[in-house]
DNA sequence: GCCAACGTTGGC
DNA sequence: GCCAACGTTGGC
């Protein structure tokens, strides 16, 4: 069992959106970073645990949990030319970007905010409290994901 | 809306 | 292979 991290603009693609669609599961697309396409690509794996992140929005923080409901495929908005994430370098043949499916899980009880996560001793060294961070998907720790369930 | 941080692109 | 220019992310 593996602990990840995902980042989403809530005016773009919220929690409640997801717990909102058909089975409560949506493909995660549109991620153009090489290191979250790995991770996805790679590394994550049907059951493992997500934290769903709202960034850009008036209060920043860890909203819910999602769990990943299918593995690593291609992207296909990277092929559709009318898709604001297009990318005429992927192709079909060679898919240059990955997404996995998510399935919702549950809202945590409260936000927990970025300024708390960010004073929070325990999770020094999270990649999300780094400074200038702009990874989209990143690993937790099973520690770093215990102690952020004991603040909701 | 501003802007710092960062990744990517492309000229050389 | 370097690095300046540019575009994007995302907190504030």
């Amino acid at each position: 069992m593996q602990y990840w991290l995902m980042k989403s603009e809530p005016d773009e693609f919220s929690i409640d959106d997801l717990q909102g669609r058909p089975k409560q599961t949506e493909h995660w697309d549109g991620v153009r970073n090489y290191q979250a396409r790995n991770m996805m690509r790679d590394e994550m794996r049907v059951g493992d645990q997500v934290f769903f992140y709202h960034s850009n929005t008036k209060v920043p923080g860890i909203v819910g949990i999602a769990e990943v409901s299918r593995e690593g495929y291609p992207d296909h908005t990277a092929f559709d030319p009318n898709d604001p994430h297009y990318d005429p370098k992927s192709d079909p043949d060679a898919p240059r970007w990955f997404m996995v499916d998510l399935r919702y899980v549950r809202h945590l009880k409260r936000t927990i905010p970025l300024p708390e996560l960010k004073a929070d001793p325990a999770l020094e060294g999270m990649a999300l409290v780094r400074r200038g961070n702009r990874l989209s998907v990143m690993p937790v720790t099973e520690e770093q994901w215990r102690h952020i369930l004991t603040l909701e």
